[in-house]
RNA sequence: GCGGACAUGGCGUAAUCGGUAGCCGCGCUAGACUUAGGAUCUAGUUCCGAAAGGAGUGGGGGUUCGAGUCCCCCUGUCCGCACCA
């Protein structure tokens, strides 16, 4: 009988939704899994056999869980809010919900011809409103609390309140934008207005005025991780920073926990470090350096005392100072400069008249150079002197302060202590402006007195010595010190003398919220005298308002300033007509919407109750399925979704709903699938010649144009059909070898413009989802990125049809064995079969799927040599198989005779006394002695490795009759003995 | 520049604990069956060599009875971050 691939694979595809053998329902008692994927964005192009790569690999483990025994949660839905059905709302007017749904209904389609064992049931879908009811619900309870430092978590902003009233800001330490001080006489002498500008300063979603990445081309702002190289990721246009009103999320306040939970998580190193990276903690200490001031300031200069020293925190006329950031304490003692960022506000005090004008172009100038620009000129040198000057306040010496764009606005305090000899871009800077360079570190101690340090005088170096090892030299009580011990006894007495502290200063910065585009959740949120104020909790969800027009407004507002309902009314607490906004009743509401990943980072907490009308999701569900065991997906979110979806998971642990702090236990990163690209030759003289890559002589003399891969089979050309492809090709005429015209091929991103994007549908079509699948796996380590190749799919559909063959023998109904199996002999077959088994769950276990696919290849070409037809043997070995081909497993196990899907088959053990091995012995030659090689049972101890030795037939042969003198035991497997 | 990962036949890869390197598949070679084959089956296929034999896991060194695997140095590829003080 034949292997009808597709006739098999629609029937059990049709029976098992009709049977729901994939739904998942709550069970006490038996174990549970939770195994996830990234959930795609279904964009028009359809997927790719990228997409499923995961979704395979995550699709054999949830099968796998489940024949164990587990009660598997394996979901599966769509982000479907984002950038590309938006443009092409704005080029063609489609509303993108229809477009949507569009491709949502072809991912669907193209998803089941796969046959995966998602739960469709639990589908959820970010653009839904009875799913962005909990996106918007999650952003109002940031909204409403802030994040205590003394408590580690967030509390409710109304704590905080009650706080303020009873004792102001004493004692407080909260994640905040600004560091505020005031007593509780004064915040109850507040305004309502005032308090709320207070408490902004605090919650955890907040509207502020910040620097943001704005690109003018999409019309909105993008966070860091949208951002590469000054172009937005999406589309590649110029982003520039500019001061904007935004809504951002106080992340920041949970870098430490977002640190330290990396910990707990079993996720790939390397991803690991990536999100380090970008959390980005660094120790340091913080530290003011007091304005030089000739008038007030001479007795520092004179080597008086430091308690002169006039530092704001304990002085009630504060003296201008400046704190900066540093990671290197010990090398205060050379210390030759200030560096302020273009940004800072202490400019404009401190700039001396006659240089106002010379700063003031710098600054102009700096910030008007586009981001792009200033990474591009990294190593360019500008800067400019402020004509003021600070006090070291160790060294007590006056230092010239400058203005430089080399210091970011956004990391620590946008103002450095600039120690050339030690950090290469201050020496760079101190070289350019001709600056004093003081060597603080050396590599060797002891100094002999009034000479250089090894190094030598550092005006003659080349580069600075950036080392952390070494010794402190020429600093002060310092000197000697190793640079760790240096670094400590500054801080320490920094401390002492109260000019500032240890610190811990992060990379990372607040997320951006608000994206002044239509597709997205809304924010429920209302502006009643300019402050925003959350709607009600029992109104939500606030749904998205129909606009007809999806660019922004004349005026610049985002496209909800289309929008004809988009008010609130908030005596009657539902949206109204637009017009109706008389900033007593009614009232505008908010025109941004939230960004792609408001969406996707609660996701995997919704599939657990999806379809709870009452709450995010029951303390029930969440307390039976605790967190993600297994997650899927692409490395590529591993400092933007991967970083927030575990941000969005603190903070709901915080508010006692999560039920584990870390949403994803552990973490596969599957391998981008790159597509493999082919070329035709056009000859440079004549435009309809088209000659084959062999018979090219030289590259030159010809343009290679990518071919679509559809008419290329094996990189030969369906001439015909190239003709036909496309009218500019009507006429090509080919110079052929061997009668082929053979293209040339390259490795590229799959991509709709290089046509070298497979579908999986073709390959679906022509072989069946169980080779798609099993090729998938066979491709090669799923963490691996690999190139896609179509040309070893023959291979694994050939297994395919073997496999068939193998029971198409089998007699239905034939005599089982009369013996129970537990009592038989182990006859080669049996033996064949407890090795799959064991080697099959090995592998799966640590994710080694690609092996699996030998497993069973080599599993297969033995039975078919043993002419095996045994039920007792064919019939485990379909459930070994069910989770990466399942319709043809269930389709031999109902021929077999089953009738309950072999999905809930009992999985197979291992029966160990079929594995012994036969003992093979060999000697071998090494070095002039003879060394005895012999295989062991795994139980072996070194005497009877010995015993074994002497026993063994060749031992005689090679030992002769003396004794071994030395005996190398290993354990299990292999002794050496030398003689 | 900093950080991470990787490097094995013509190709994708395997070798789970340091134990006969190259499993499985593709491709290729030869043969069988066939009117025919892009079907199926059989045999072969790391390299050099007619063979005997020798060499061999990017290069160099080390540890070990024994290294693809562990350690050090170098080279190359890929990825992440990048004026982060």
């Amino acid at each position: 009988m034949e292997y009808n691939f597709n006739e098999i694979e629609a029937r059990w595809q049709k029976a098992w939704r009709e049977q729901g053998v994939y739904r998942t329902v709550e069970s006490e008692g038996r174990p549970h899994y939770y195994v996830l994927d990234m959930f795609p964005y279904p964009s028009g192009a359809g997927l790719h056999v990228g997409h499923p790569l995961g979704y395979i690999a995550s699709d054999i483990y949830s099968r796998y869980k489940r024949l164990r025994g587990f009660n598997v949660l394996h979901p599966m839905g769509y982000d479907a809010y984002g950038l590309p059905a938006e443009q092409y709302a704005i080029q063609t007017g489609q509303h993108p919900a229809v477009t949507t749904e569009q491709n949502i209904a072809r991912y669907r389609e193209q998803l089941d011809k796969i046959g995966f064992s998602f739960d469709w049931d639990r589908e959820v879908r970010t653009c839904d409103p009875q799913y962005y009811k909990w996106t918007q619900w999650t952003f109002i309870q940031l909204f409403k609390h802030y994040y205590d430092n003394t408590a580690a978590k967030a509390l409710p902003i109304a704590q905080l309140e009650a706080r303020f009233a009873q004792q102001g800001t004493e004692g407080l330490d909260a994640a905040c934008s600004d560091e505020l001080a005031f007593s509780a006489d004064e915040w109850n002498a507040y305004d309502e207005t005032k308090r709320q500008q207070v408490l902004m300063n605090y919650r955890l979603a907040y509207l502020a005025d910040i620097p943001v990445n704005w690109c003018a081309e999409l019309g909105t702002v993008l966070a860091n991780d949208e951002v590469v190289g000054g172009l937005s990721v999406r589309g590649g246009y110029p982003v520039e920073r500019k001061l904007m009103r935004q809504w951002s999320l106080r992340i920041t306040a949970y870098a430490q926990r977002l640190v330290d939970g990396l910990e707990q998580v079993e996720w790939t190193d390397s991803l690991k470090e990536i999100q380090r990276n970008w959390i980005g903690r660094s120790e340091g200490a913080a530290v003011w350096f007091p304005l030089y001031k000739e008038a007030d300031c001479k007795p520092w200069m004179l080597g008086g005392s430091m308690a002169d020293c006039k530092y704001p925190n304990e002085n009630p006329e504060p003296v201008p100072a400046f704190e900066i950031f540093t990671t290197r304490p010990d090398t205060i003692f050379g210390v030759t400069f200030m560096v302020l960022c273009p940004e800072h506000e202490l400019i404009e005090q401190i700039t001396t008249p006659e240089k106002r004008d010379e700063v003031t172009q710098y600054v102009t100038w700096a910030k008007n150079r586009s981001e792009r620009e200033r990474q591009a000129e990294v190593k360019k040198v500008s800067g400019v002197f402020t004509g003021a000057f600070a006090v070291n306040p160790l060294t007590k010496e006056r230092i010239p302060i400058y203005v430089s764009d080399y210091v970011l606005a956004g990391y620590g305090t946008g103002a450095i202590m600039a120690v050339p000899a030690h950090d290469s871009r201050d020496f760079a800077f101190a070289r350019h402006f001709n600056l004093p360079i003081r060597q603080v570190v050396s590599s060797q101690w002891p100094v002999a007195s009034g000479q250089w340090p090894v190094e030598g005088d550092p005006s003659t170096w080349t580069e600075s010595l950036d080392s952390k090892t070494g010794y402190s030299v020429g600093s002060g009580f310092a000197t000697g010190m190793k640079v760790k011990d240096a670094m400590a006894a500054v801080i320490d007495k920094i401390e002492e003398m109260g000019i500032g502290h240890r610190t811990v200063n992060f990379r990372l910065r607040d997320a951006i919220f608000s994206r002044q585009r239509y597709w997205g959740e809304p924010f429920p949120i209302f502006y009643k005298d300019n402050m925003p104020c959350p709607i009600p909790e029992e109104c939500l969800p606030l749904e998205l308002p129909e606009v007809t027009d999806f660019k922004p407004t004349a005026t610049g507002e985002p496209p909800l300033g289309h929008a004809q309902r988009w008010a609130w009314d908030e005596a009657n607490r539902c949206v109204v007509e637009t017009s109706r906004i008389d900033h007593k009743t009614v009232f505008p509401l908010e025109l941004s919407t939230m960004p792609g990943f408001a969406g996707s980072s609660g996701y995997y907490l919704r599939y657990m109750d999806p379809r709870n009308d009452e709450e995010y999701f029951s303390q029930r569900a969440v307390q039976y399925w605790q967190n993600v065991d297994l997650y899927v997906g692409g490395a590529e979110h591993g400092t933007g979704h991967l970083i927030y979806a575990r941000f969005w998971n603190k903070f709901l642990f915080d508010l006692g709903l999560a039920a584990k702090d870390e949403p994803f236990q552990k973490l596969i990163n599957q391998g981008m699938i790159q597509g493999r690209s082919n070329f035709v030759y056009r000859s440079k003289q004549d435009n309809n010649l088209y000659i084959s890559k062999g018979l090219i002589q030289n590259m030159a003399d010809v343009t290679p144009i990518h071919v679509d891969i559809n008419i290329v089979d094996n990189d030969v050309l369906d001439m015909e059909k190239f003709r036909a492809w496309r009218p500019e090709f009507a006429d090509a005429r080919f110079e052929l070898e061997d009668g082929k015209y053979v293209c040339g091929w390259e490795i590229e991103k799959m991509s709709k413009s290089m046509y070298n994007v497979q579908n999986p549908d073709d390959l679906v079509a022509r072989y069946g989802a169980d080779t798609l699948r099993l090729y998938e796996m066979f491709l090669g380590p799923v963490e691996q990125a690999k190139p896609w190749d179509t040309g070893g799919i023959e291979g694994v559909h050939r297994f395919l049809k073997k496999l068939w063959k193998l029971y198409d023998r089998v007699e239905v109904g034939g005599s089982s064995s009369e013996v129970a199996s537990a009592l038989r002999p182990p006859t080669s077959e049996l033996k064949v079969l407890h090795q799959t088994i064991k080697k099959i769950t090995d592998d799966i276990e640590r994710f080694s799927f690609n092996t699996s696919v030998s497993t069973f290849m080599i599993c297969c070409n033995q039975l078919t040599d043993l002419k095996c037809s045994d039920p007792e043997v064919l019939k485990p070995l379909l459930i070994l198989l069910a989770p990466f081909a399942p319709h043809i497993a269930e389709e031999l196990w109902h021929r077999l005779g089953e009738t309950a899907s072999v999905c809930t088959a009992q999985w197979p053990e291992c029966d160990e006394r079929y594995l012994v091995e036969d003992t093979v012995n060999y000697p071998v030659q090494f070095n002039g002695k003879m060394r005895f090689t012999l295989a062991l049972p795994a139980a072996a101890t070194q005497q009877d490795a010995l015993a074994a030795v002497l026993a063994a037939p060749e031992s005689a042969k090679w030992l002769g009759a003396g004794e071994p003198k030395k005996v190398i035991f290993v354990p299990k497997k292999i002794i050496n003995i030398v003689c």
